[in-house]
RNA sequence: GGGCGAAUGGCGGAACUGGUAGACGCGCACGACUCAAAAUCGUGUUUCGCAAGAAGUGAGAGUUCGAUUCUCUCUUCGCCCA
């Protein structure tokens, strides 16, 4: 008998598959299922992250597909972003090539896992033909008043010479140069996503099949708070008499002891002359602008000659500051100081000796309680605060402190939303050009819709400083309707080409609009979305905001949320190792001794340290390269293996052994069918009957498992599967009845190893028509009998099998001819007997 | 600092609504085949104990006839936010 030869059966139905389009979507009458795992960047190559995510992706594809669903299941690239300009910089090639490099090398290797994708719907962000119908939705939100153009400042990467996004800066630095982030102001374009932020906040209670986690992530992210309105009274100048403040501790409001504003607040251009006030915002400008680098900057302030008067208490007067932890977006620019009751308060008021008055006291201590060294930020009692005295802080003192402001013309209740509109502009080359062009009064002008797309030019190098496209002279002037104008310079973030590629999918080759109605009404919504939760907020919310984008005032388009089911895959990890420079060293570069200890190749001498187990990356080395297991063992065992170990929502371990084992399994399952195959039938035994009901039992089990994503669970069941059919082929048994349970065992490993599984299903002869999933013969299934587990005392002391639904007497009597049992009971005065029908019975004796 | 989650043999991990803890895999041990080895197959494998038996799901308490599962406190780890 020969060796099962993967290479040769792999290629075999991957040729098939291509060559009879196996994976095309049509509308039809069945009902569809749109399967989506997050489309790769195309980096190089495809790592065991891809492996993981699109095996998950797969395996239901192929199982929904089986169950006679129509099946979307497509792929494509988000193509545009940093890392190709970077290659470029670094090699001197053009960016475009090098993608297109990747693409095709990461596609042939994506073919060779034997995903089921309708590689017909392929698209690439970075094409003009997927990019033009970007720029029509961007035309068009702009239209409705969901972009704007506003001044802002950024943080700006001096190293990278580019504005970045707050989750780009890590602990004050630029995530890929390292550089201090400065502040920096520039014209931006923003989406209005806070026109939103009331629906997205609601409506994620209508996704049933999203993990709590991310919805409440995407809850925190949106960061709804209930709060009020301040006006400060301000003393001391004669162009200003008030200041109107957001808080959402009113309730404080008596342990104010100073007023602080951003540099950037109205109020700083009566000082924009003063050197003083010039010279502390540069140093503002040094801290971030994300609220991490804010509460880890040291506060600092620049006091004014103004005071502010607490409206609570007249003669109260206090200082006002310009401080660098107040944010102008976010409220009104200015915030009042309470020290006793919040930390960055707190430390400013320590800085520059200003009076820390506790106004809440801690539950358990008494009203002479006083904050010292650390402010008091938990619930509480109100104390020292005149009528606010005695309330249970913060619900009922800040109720009764709005209604109190209200009442006297102080304050209005406010809800705020921390949730802030997305700054799309990007001072970058490979990104989505913006529709956009500016007249020589500096005028907004739309790019005409016939001049779409506006393509990205073709530049010789990227090696000038700032944004590559200022310098394409040529490029920038355009004439529409007769003005001369230039054109914008920057290019879209690419989480924008990310928000929308799931409605493409579905009309990918209209070359007129960016989708059809008609195709959204049949494929969308997305049942099943697939991929790391590192995307749980930003992309999952561009996306739903974009949704919505579209969906405003538009008559044909009846669609809110795109992402009906979402599923939030682990990482695959590996253990890192280092020699004794503390160099990272790859798995490929150590062998491991017998005493569990490491050593280096062609280095026996050098010691190698071992360290945790971590997400494969680059930069630790703990990578294994996909292709080379696939070559090594094959696509079938790859992907067997990436589901085994762990569930699909953890971490999973790389391990050499778990690999080894599952490629064993292949062979196995194949020496299996062969033997299969050479079954000498004879008349039905009671042995058929067992495998009646042993097969039936498993298609239940799988299912369970399948519609729950718990494919570790169902490698495992396929294992005593194995097992199971590999004893009874030694026995003569009817070879019909063995032949359709067995078909029924390879119709559910279809969609885990796909390659092996159609070979053998073809050399059992099974037609086509018969490929779909096995139904349950319910009798099987259903026991009449039912083991029952006996208790003494709560303790497991027997099991007694008998017929279903028995009564308590009945099996009493039964359970009095057992001789383990009666040893415990004999002599002893039952005291309380509970009996759950065909499960369990406990006898409590004393 | 806040939020969420997790902790089960030597290891990865099973256990649906509280009802036989440790499925399945790895590793290990023994056995078969072999002159021998590899490969393959079989048997065993939570701990203590020769056994009967006892203990046992991070620690401690609670609810219950019965807790890996529910409640509280604590420890450690992870993720997200700050």
């Amino acid at each position: 008998m020969d060796r099962y030869n993967f290479k040769i059966i792999e290629n075999k139905w991957q040729k098939f598959w291509k060559d009879n389009n196996s994976f095309k979507a049509k509308k039809s009458k069945a009902k569809k299922f749109y399967c989506l795992e997050m489309f790769p960047y195309p980096s190089g190559k495809i790592h065991m992250g891809h492996v993981r995510n699109y095996t998950i992706g797969d395996v239901l594809a192929r199982y929904k597909s089986l169950k006679g669903f129509n099946v979307l299941h497509p792929m494509g690239w988000d193509s545009f972003g940093m890392p190709a300009e970077n290659a470029a910089r670094q090699n001197n090639l053009s960016p475009k090539k090098w993608t297109e490099e990747n693409i095709s090398n990461m596609k042939s290797q994506l073919k060779q896992l034997g995903l089921s994708i309708d590689w017909d719907r392929e698209i690439s962000t970075c094409s003009p033909k997927y990019y033009k119908h970007q720029q029509k939705i961007f035309l068009n939100l702009y239209d409705k008043g969901l972009v704007y153009r506003k001044e802002s400042y950024v943080n700006w990467d001096p190293i990278d010479k580019t504005v970045l996004a707050n989750e780009q800066v890590v602990n004050g630095k630029g995530w890929r140069s390292g550089a201090i982030v400065e502040r920096k102001k520039l014209n931006q374009w923003f989406f209005k996503i806070s026109h939103f932020s009331e629906e997205l906040l609601n409506d994620l209670n209508d996704l049933k099949e999203w993990p709590d986690k991310v919805k409440t992530m995407q809850k925190n992210w949106i960061g709804k708070s209930y709060g009020c309105e301040i006006n400060f009274k301000i003393e001391g100048s004669n162009k200003i008499n008030s200041i109107k403040c957001y808080t959402t501790r009113p309730d404080t409001l008596f342990g104010f002891s100073f007023l602080a504003l951003s540099v950037d607040h109205p109020l700083s251009k009566y000082y924009e002359k003063d050197p003083e006030f010039i010279k502390f915002k540069e140093q503002c400008s040094k801290t971030g602008t994300t609220e991490e680098s804010i509460a880890q900057a040291e506060k600092i302030g620049f006091k004014t000659n103004l005071v502010a008067i607490n409206p609570l208490d007249k003669s109260k007067k206090v200082p006002l500051y310009f401080a660098n932890f107040v944010l102008m977006d976010y409220g009104f620019g200015a915030v009042f100081g309470c020290p006793a009751h919040d930390q960055r308060d707190f430390d400013f008021a320590k800085k520059y000796s200003l009076e820390i008055k506790t106004v809440v006291k801690p539950n358990d201590k008494d009203d002479t309680f006083e904050v010292s060294s650390e402010p008091h930020t938990g619930p509480g009692t109100i104390i020292n605060s005149e009528f606010l005295n005695g309330l249970s802080a913060p619900e009922e003192s800040i109720s009764k402190t709005i209604e109190y402001l209200e009442k006297n013309n102080l304050g209005n209740k406010k809800t705020n939303y921390r949730l802030k509109d997305w700054g799309i502009s990007r001072q970058r080359y490979w990104g989505c050009p913006i529709p956009i062009a500016y007249d020589e009064e500096n005028n907004v002008v739309k790019i005409p819709e016939n001049d779409l797309p506006v393509l990205l030019p073709e530049v010789e190098s990227l090696n000038s400083e700032g944004n590559p496209l200022d310098s394409e002279k040529k490029w920038k002037s355009v004439l529409i309707n007769g003005k001369n104008c230039k054109r914008e310079t920057d290019t879209l973030d690419t989480f924008v080409d990310s928000s929308w590629y799931f409605l493409r999918f579905c009309s990918a080759d209209n070359e007129k609009n960016p989708f059809d109605d008609e195709d959204i009404k049949y494929w969308m919504p997305v049942d099943q979305y697939i991929g790391g939760v590192e995307h749980a907020i930003l992309h999952l919310l561009y996306s739903r905001f974009f949704v919505r984008g579209i969906n405003l005032n538009n008559k044909n388009f009846h669609l809110k949320e795109p992402f009906k089911g979402l599923f939030t895959q682990g990482m695959v990890c590996h253990q890192t190792y280092k020699d004794k420079n503390n160099n990272w060293l790859s798995p490929d570069e150590v062998l491991p001794n017998d005493d569990n200890t490491f050593s280096i190749k062609n280095r026996p001498n050098e010691t190698v340290t071992v360290g945790p187990s971590e997400s494969m990356s680059k930069s630790k080395k703990n990578i294994i390269d996909p292709a080379k297991m696939i070559e090594a063992y094959g696509a079938d065992a790859v992907r067997f293996f990436i589901l085994s170990d762990s569930p699909p929502e953890k971490d999973v371990q790389w391990s050499d052994a778990g690999m080894a084992s599952s490629y064993k399994y292949i062979q196995k399952f194949w020496s299996l069918n062969e033997k299969i195959l050479s079954i000498v039938s004879k008349a039905k035994t009671d042995e058929d009957k067992k495998i009646d009901i042993f097969v039936n039992q498993s298609i239940n089990k799988i299912n369970f498992a399948l519609e729950n994503f718990r494919y570790n669970v169902i490698i495992a069941l396929f294992h005593e599967i194995y097992s199971f059919f590999n004893k009874l082929s030694e026995k003569n048994l009817n070879y019909s009845n063995l032949k359709e349970n067995y078909i029924k065992i390879l119709l559910m490993m279809l969609p885990i190893t796909p390659h092996i599984t159609n070979e053998c299903l073809e050399r059992i002869r099974i037609s086509k028509e018969d490929i779909k999933w096995p139904e349950i013969t319910k009798e099987f299934i259903e026991n009449n009998t039912s083991k029952v587990v006996i208790q003494i005392n709560g303790k497991k002391r027997s099991i007694i099998e008998v017929e279903k639904n028995l009564d308590e007497n009945s099996i009493i009597n039964k359970i009095k001819t057992d001789k383990l049992v009666d040893k415990y009971i004999a002599k002893k005065e039952i005291f309380k007997t509970i009996y759950i029908k065909d499960r369990i019975i406990n006898f409590i004796i004393k």
